[in-house]
DNA sequence: GCTGCATGATGAA
DNA sequence: TCATCCTGCAGCA
């Protein structure tokens, strides 16, 4: 389930849990058998989010980067610890927790001008404690020099990092955008409303640890925590199902080589 | 048991 | 635009 509020989520907990600590490190499965000898016995010192990119900080300036890519996912056990599975790539194991790692896209050392690179290649992060106006004129001015559909630039991670296959949908959906709506005529006002509300959903799906967009109101729940699990998105693999503002059928499509969805009345425009 | 699918990204053509 | 790499699990026989 990683986008980046899982992404920033794990950051948190990763130090929490793991931080300050020599941590035991292995690769059961053994694709990183030499980067987990090199991290054994080594103290985690720090653990940065930065769009969907995890970077470990160990004693000795040693830096682990993990990618979940879409498999990817981590698992932590506390009181009873079972065996990794065949696909463990990565353990971490703690005073009081251990961290498994399977399925990542990424999990290699790497040196200070290999993560210059990788965070070169990304747009600002909607849940980066710094970013403030900046990170939407950044935004703008990634979206103002591209053509493709708004609804594939918003994967790309140069242009906002982050943001994957659920948001991207939903944010369009909150924004009253059609997703095939080309990126740079989607006007200023448009693309504020985008960055906000971006960063609005991807903070609460960190803190709430899943991605519910719906407004309770809407579908006569009290709270989030209410709402069922079927009540959670707007249109988000809803293809068919009744848009819950207008009843209109939400309607599917590719876009950037992934499915998208969306509702053709709330969200009109292009086509 | 097998198949297909999934909240990702890259490199070749 | 396509093929490819990562793994787990639901749905089906």
């Amino acid at each position: 389930m990683p986008e980046g509020h899982t992404i920033h989520r794990y950051a948190r907990r990763h130090l929490e849990t793991l931080g300050g600590q020599r941590l035991a490190v292995s690769s059961p499965q053994g694709r990183f058998a030499d980067g987990a000898a090199r991290l054994d016995g080594r103290r985690l010192e720090e653990v940065d989010a930065v769009g969907k990119h995890l970077f470990y900080r160990w004693e000795g300036d040693e830096t682990l980067h993990v990618h979940l890519g879409l498999f990817g996912r981590f698992r932590t056990h506390r009181a009873t610890v079972p065996e990794p599975s065949d696909g463990t790539r990565l353990a971490m194991v703690g005073d009081e927790a251990t961290v498994y790692l399977s399925g990542p896209t990424a999990c290699e050392l790497i040196g200070p001008d290999e993560e210059v690179t990788i965070r070169e290649r990304l747009g600002p992060d909607p849940l980066a404690a710094g970013v403030n106006g900046d990170g939407l004129a950044q935004v703008r001015h990634n979206l103002s020099r591209r053509r493709i559909p708004i609804g594939a630039a918003l994967l790309n991670q140069s242009v906002v990092a982050g943001v994957g296959n659920v948001y991207r949908a939903e944010v369009l959906f909150l924004a009253g955008i059609h997703p095939a709506t080309p990126a740079n005529e989607v006007t200023p006002d448009e693309v504020r409303t985008i960055w906000e509300l971006t960063r609005q959903q991807l903070r609460r799906g960190e803190r709430a640890g899943r991605i519910v967009t719906v407004d309770p109101h809407e579908v006569g729940a009290r709270s989030r925590r209410d709402l069922s699990r079927d009540e959670r998105l707007y249109v988000y693999k809803r293809s068919g199902e009744p848009c819950r503002r207008c009843g209109m059928a939400i309607a599917a499509g590719e876009m950037a080589n992934r499915t998208i969805w969306w509702c053709p009345s709330c969200q009109d425009g292009a086509n």
